[in-house]
DNA sequence: AATGAATGAGTGTTCATTCAT
DNA sequence: TATGAATGAACACTCATTCAT
């Protein structure tokens, strides 16, 4: 029969951990934010001696920034996943209004979006990954809108999950909706498809 | 002649001293985050004993929210001002289009503001004041706008400033002016005014 | 009408406000010690502004001494007030009894006494100042018991009162009155006076 | 020939550290009090980094509690042997003497005693301490006395100690001990025997 | 006489990082 | 390969004391 896991394995071989830290360093990163992350809390997340967090990392900033492109690869990941089921405008418009109107279990990924934004002020390392990720997503909108309306959706959609993140009165998704259809421009067939 | 600075002035007497720690500790904000921000690097930054920058504030907290609190007063107050001279919806456009791409001398109050954003991400007496400061902002739009386009036309400039920030390739003042002419939706009158 | 008393009296004459911050001082050393006495503490508790007290006391060890030495005093009238009525041995067993058992009353008495005597240790000002009270309050107990007696009552009682003040399991009053009898002695004469 | 003492070594492995550390702490409680304890006085004293110190424990709350914890351990097998060689009432008076008579080498102890005696006072924690302590020493005393006198010796001793430590004309070794023979109360057999 | 402002020293504590094992 | 021990730098904050007014 197994063994129940004990809160601290001593397991000397551990292929996962280098990745069961970043994600605690995720974790740590929605709760407590840049400014709060220390190797202390990630290691008592990961569940992790301190000197392993050391060891697989080189500094602190290297953990942070291998845990941002780590987010980035899954978030890219994720919303090329959200459109391959979307076929009429009204898919799109359906799947960017639930991004934005998320709720909570999108908050994560909005917190993480935000971070790294700000951490990327300051640090062209950062800022090359923020960079490559927005051409992606643009390109992915693109695919349904063309470049011109992807990049100002993306603003729009950026802009409104921020606000969303920060209200305490939530917009009524029929507000969302319609500025996400407006940002879209007229349909340009007479159908519902997406005329491309 | 002029008395040269010394890099201590024992001055005892400074009445403006509060106001220029707040100012000091916004320099601090811009240039190191919330993430960054030291009792040490402000009093450095304002020429003050780190104990004066103590004294003044109960706690670094309470520093960052009255510096916050300052610059959201700033930037509602010169908000305000930019639209005074707005009379048709060509300068409106105008307006907001320089706001997007205000260059080098808007950086500092782009940061800031995100700054801010963040941490009232995690901190409910910044959350009151970005909320406050939201609805101001939007109240000023949609004296031109009405109020539902004043919600989305805010969050399209947010995203677009929080992408102006972080790119190398600043977007084509054409590009900006075309997504925000849209989010303005079609003129509602036949002349140029902004028919209210 | 009278004003209100107001938190924060402005009064620019009050003779009695040295008073009041010793009394206060105490307050502080009752309940902090004088490991956690502050000049901001005995303002506060004076509601007296800071600078007043260190206007009126040179140093917080002048402060302290005095406010010790009043305390001595206080304490030193109180003590021979006690005994002003004691004529028969059993007064005396009783009033010593009630020294022990005092209860809550005596708390802050008894806690001044031990912060006392512990800074004595290693301030010989204040060493001076429990020399003098030691002998006083001998030289009174000695009125009744002679002065060998009184020493190794004075010694006994200051261990009771020690104990009285940690435990949990206050001691019955029978067994603190029998500990004080069988230190006073066999009855010097055949009556129940304290045959003088 | 020796390595002369260099005054900071880099030992790197250093098991008994925490127990330096420990002792340490107590020579300063005794030169200091805990009122005046701090990290980098132990640390001096210890002759570690201040960083040690605060690695070895949670914070100075915990390292007072483990340094007198560590005290009483120390001093309650220090009283126990002091009893192993009383065979005869005179032999424990003699005992007895010496404890409170017991000059410069028990001084330390004493000290130590009362700084936690009055820390207890305001710690709950360290009051289960010298509760436990308290019922020790009576506990080792009552096996020659019975408890109830176990009791009222306890509070006489540690009312001279405390006598002794602070006065400066130390008490006559004779008068000391005609004060501990009253409180053992009369010889209950007709030798010299203990008569249990 | 009295006090608010000011400041330098020092406190407990946290932490990134190093290193011996 | 992995980690517990260790440490120096820095941090937020407190405070006795000074001083201009």
């Amino acid at each position: 029969m197994a063994k129940v896991e004990s809160p601290r394995r001593a397991r000397r071989h551990d292929p996962e951990r280098r990745q069961r830290v970043l994600d605690a360093a995720l974790d740590v990163l929605v709760s407590d934010g840049a400014a709060g992350i220390t190797h202390r809390k990630v290691a008592a997340r990961a569940d992790v001696p301190l000197g392993s967090v050391t060891y697989h990392f080189a500094s602190l900033a290297d953990l942070l920034a291998r845990a941002f492109a780590r987010y980035v690869e899954q978030r890219t990941a994720e919303f090329e996943n959200l459109f391959t089921a979307v076929h009429t405008r009204d898919d799109l418009v359906e799947v960017l209004v639930d991004l934005v109107q998320g709720g909570p279990s999108r908050r994560r990924s909005a917190v993480l979006g935000f971070e790294l934004h700000l951490a990327a002020l300051r640090n062209p390392d950062l800022r090359k990954l923020t960079q490559q990720w927005t051409k992606d997503s643009r390109a992915v909108l693109a695919r349904f809108t063309g470049p011109e309306i992807a990049g100002r959706l993306d603003a729009l959609l950026e802009g409104m999950i921020m606000h969303a993140l920060l209200t305490t009165e939530p917009e009524p998704r029929e507000m969302t909706r319609a500025a996400i259809v407006q940002a879209l421009g007229p349909a340009s067939g007479s159908g519902n498809d997406l005329g491309q």
